[in-house]
RNA sequence: GUGCCAGUAGCUCAGCUGGAUAGAGCAACGGACUUCUAAUCCGUAGGUCGGGGGUUCGAAUCCCUUCUGGCACGCCA
């Protein structure tokens, strides 16, 4: 549709001398309702201008679209109502997306230019909670994104595999743990005696002390300290790993928090020589009332960095490395001071690329209206969550369709599916307060009734006995397109690359999910209402409209991190 | 206290660079499986777009104000 809206505002553009090509592709809209036409312009804005009545310059133009892919032209209420021909929208966009395949939706508009991504980042030694799903699943869902239009994504990890943690961990493990149990158990005996650690450093506080000399240790690296944090670190990313298989996520560069350590001292001198450092009651900060923001610390009293230290090392040394034209951060919204501060600092150093340093924030997830935290065992572990979204799928497979071949893997598949998809249908910038009942709800804009869509339209295509190579537009007629479902169904269709744009654009996966959602509710009516497979004049057509389908469908699926469930 | 974000149907949300009658899903009620997968589809019902001003030919959308909720505001990340 994107090319249909560029040809009729070239032609626009020709008979109002006063509109640019771009100002008519802004103003052109998709009417609300298909007898008001395909594309519409409203001719109120340019009735200013021209001096006349939006009625007249709608009358006006309504001969002006003499192309061969406007139909006719209606002039309503001060609106010019264009309907496209339909053999255009048969013989291009069909065309494209019969052609396209895989590959519908892809262009090569950013090739050369990098993005880095920082997502996920889960703290070391703890296991992954639905807390940390958000980041995961929608960066994965950006990263993908800017893959379809030819960007080179650098996939990284912020591991939080640095801090005092650490120091406890070994306390904890020296006193209540041993080399067997921990390799058994993994992250599960990590947390167990963390937990602990904290339950009895109230009684005895002298274990933080022990904590803190640990960690100092291993600051210095002492070799015993750090062979241990080393292990920790190996022994959680192993589940870690386990996680990010499900998801089918992977990562270009795990260098978390600890990879900084010895990268933060060059930043320092450098904020020092440019004078950017003030002493402010002992710590070092840039002063930032300029910018009416609260001033970014840098440095602690006692001499140790910060936060923001850290990101800042690691965004220089990430330029340097990948040489990104944009750095994306997905993280929550509660950081949103954090980043501009350190944004600003970047700038200030006088680096130009700081302007390509971006915040994707989220909301916040809650459970009951309180925070998550693992300490109050307010948390839903995100193994569970899985499992018992797989298990509910299964049941359902075992009393709908229970000679289902691998039946474990693809109720995997959904009740992973619909636990993300529900991540991810809403705007990324909304709270969430967690539910099992809405997380494991199957019904309605779920993951499931997308995948479940997808499944329908693949089987379809198996008993039509059409071969991949035989999807062709070969005796394929306009004429073929009968009805208002089909129509509906190909102008949906033909919204993908506009969305895939808007969602680049606003870095919203939200806006895949849903566009998925609309293309569903328009293939189940067309197919609930027309026979495909025993269509008498254009069953290749509707095969070729439900291989669409299977496309754009699935490239959506792949964009927002879900399986393409061929059968279900 | 200051700043940022959110407030749309009983519930969860779209729509927000101003445009045609404010849309979905869930829940409720009534229909459709001898037919390509009924995890589907069709229909009914449900709204002073938090309140109040303003700008405009036109406001859920922009501006001001106010209420409610969340988050952030120096040695955590």
């Amino acid at each position: 549709m994107k090319d249909i809206k560029s040809v009729v505002a070239k032609k626009l553009e020709k008979s109002i001398e006063q509109l640019s090509w771009t100002d008519i592709m802004d103003n052109l809209e998709y009417p609300p309702n298909p007898e008001m036409g395909d594309l519409a312009l409203p001719c109120f804005k340019l009735s200013r201008v021209l001096r006349k009545s939006p009625i007249a310059i709608a009358d006006l133009l309504v001969n002006s679209l003499d192309i061969d892919i406007v139909e006719k032209c209606e002039s309503k209420g001060g609106y010019l109502n264009i309907f496209i021909k339909r053999e255009y929208m048969v013989n291009n966009i069909l065309k494209n997306m019969v052609i396209g395949k895989e590959e519908f939706g892809k262009s090569n508009e950013n090739a050369g230019k990098t993005v880095c991504i920082d997502y996920s980042a889960p703290n070391i030694a703890k296991p992954f909670h639905i807390g940390h799903l958000r980041s995961t699943v929608i960066g994965h869902s950006i990263r993908r994104l800017h893959e379809f239009r030819g960007y080179k994504c650098v996939g990284i990890n912020h591991l939080g595999d640095w801090g005092t943690q650490f120091g406890k961990l070994i306390v904890a493990y020296k006193s209540w743990s041993s080399k067997e149990l921990i390799e058994e158990k993994g992250t599960e005996e990590l947390v167990r005696i963390y937990v602990k650690f904290h339950s009895e450093a109230e009684k005895d506080p002298s274990l933080n002390d022990q904590a803190r000399k640990w960690f100092s240790r291993l600051e210095k690296k002492d070799e015993e300290a750090v062979e241990l944090w080393k292990w920790f670190k190996d022994i959680s990313l192993l589940d870690i790993e386990k996680t990010y298989k499900m998801l089918d996520i992977s990562f270009d560069s795990y260098a978390g928090e600890s990879f900084y350590n010895d990268k933060m001292e060059p930043v320092i001198e450098e904020l020092k020589h440019k004078n950017l450092l003030v002493n402010s009651d002992g710590a070092m900060i840039v002063n930032l009332e300029e910018y009416n923001m609260p001033p970014c610390l840098i440095l602690k009293s006692d001499g140790s960095s910060l936060y923001a230290t850290r990101d800042i090392a690691a965004a220089m040394y990430r330029k340097k490395t990948y040489d990104f034209d944009k750095c994306i951060y997905v993280t929550a919204t509660a950081q949103d001071l954090h980043f501009k501060q350190w944004f600003k600092v970047v700038e200030l150093m006088g680096y130009k690329w700081a302007k390509d340093l971006k915040h994707v924030g989220f909301g916040m997830v809650s459970m009951g209206g309180a925070k998550l935290a693992t300490r109050e065992g307010n948390i839903i572990y995100l193994d569970d969550l899985f499992s018992e979204a797989a298990k509910r799928v299964l049941d359902i497979i075992n009393e709908k369709n229970p000679d289902m071949e691998d039946k474990e893997q693809k109720a995997l598949d959904i009740g992973v599916g619909a636990i993300v998809f529900s991540d991810l249908s809403n705007n990324r910038i909304k709270d969430i307060d967690f539910s099992w009942e809405d997380a494991l709800n199957f019904d309605g804009s779920t993951g499931p009734y997308v995948q479940y869509t997808y499944a329908r339209a693949c089987s379809v295509l198996r008993k039509s006995g059409l071969i991949e190579d035989d999807i062709n537009m070969d005796n394929i007629e306009p004429s073929h397109m009968t009805n208002d479902e089909e129509f509906a169904l190909l102008k949906t269709l033909s919204l993908f690359n506009e969305k895939i744009d808007q969602a680049l654009k606003d870095l919203e996966p939200s806006c895949i999910s849903r566009y998925l959602i609309d293309v569903c509710m328009a293939f189940n009516k067309f197919y609930n209402s027309h026979t495909i497979l025993n269509a008498e004049d254009n069953k290749k057509f509707r095969i070729l409209l439900t291989a669409a389908v299977k496309y754009v469908l699935g490239n959506g699926l792949y964009i927002i991190g879900l399986k393409r469930t061929e059968r279900v």
